[in-house]
DNA sequence: TCCTTGCATAGATAACTGTCTAAGCAGCGG
DNA sequence: CCGCTGCTTAGACAGTTATCTATGCAAGGA
């Protein structure tokens, strides 16, 4: 699954405003921002990530949601699938850790040749 | 929109691994991350994007697909309205260009302090 | 003025997704 | 062995979305 990414997409590399994606690569990429596109999945990630290599345990991360424990599980199902995330289980708990080489990846493709730009407060 | 976007996000600004978000910050950042959850999307985003300040006609764009140009439209609807890539009329044809801010801004979200590693051809 | 071309919008439909409840499985302690 | 706790899986359901066809609108040329 995140090996299938890794294998499609790491031939390629340069930044989407380099040059056009071929369907192949966006087929796969896509997978990974959609996983992003979800305002839960994006606070679990950053819940996760946040700790870097100290991982969290999946009943912390239901504690700071107002869903049931089984749609947390849903969603961290799809950030493991999309290759964000890793699981382990020690003894009774699970816990999780942020993958920040897929991290780093998607943000290099999303990088342009303008830097240090800041996002503007408010446009005309 | 995107000023929504902007004001809501702009105070915050650090990476997602190194605080968590907040539910309103997930929520304006999922918006964007959603338009690039499709493959369709990321493609005419990288054709855009690829050319920085030349535009690109939606004929050349539509063309570059097998999908209808309502559906090409609707694409570029949905890119537009999440703020990264704006569109100008001049005569017959509509031009789209990148925001390359918006842009900057969401690579910045996924940066991680683990710089320099390559994503790995495989994973065990 | 009318026709043609380029793009957007509207509406319909099949497929997907986020959420829930219910049930199952893995460890651990009695 | 039994029951409890933590987590995952299964199934149902409402809401969303990607695509199509049909239509509308803007601009330019005859």
């Amino acid at each position: 699954m995140s090996n299938q990414l890794a294998s499609e997409v790491t031939a390629c590399c340069p930044p989407l405003a380099s040059e056009p994606l071929t369907a192949g690569q966006a087929e796969v990429l896509a997978k990974a921002f959609k996983a992003l596109g979800d305002p839960v999945r994006l606070r679990l990630l950053s819940l996760i990530a946040a700790r870097g290599s100290r991982d969290v345990c999946v009943c912390d991360l239901t504690s700071a949601f107002d869903l049931t424990q089984p749609t947390i599980s849903h969603h961290l199902k799809v950030l493991r699938e999309a290759g964000l995330i890793t699981g382990q289980r020690r003894g009774t708990w699970v816990y999780y850790r942020a993958e920040p080489q897929l991290l780093t990846f998607l943000s290099r493709m999303l990088e342009t040749s303008e830097r240090g730009t800041p996002i503007p407060v408010a446009a005309p």
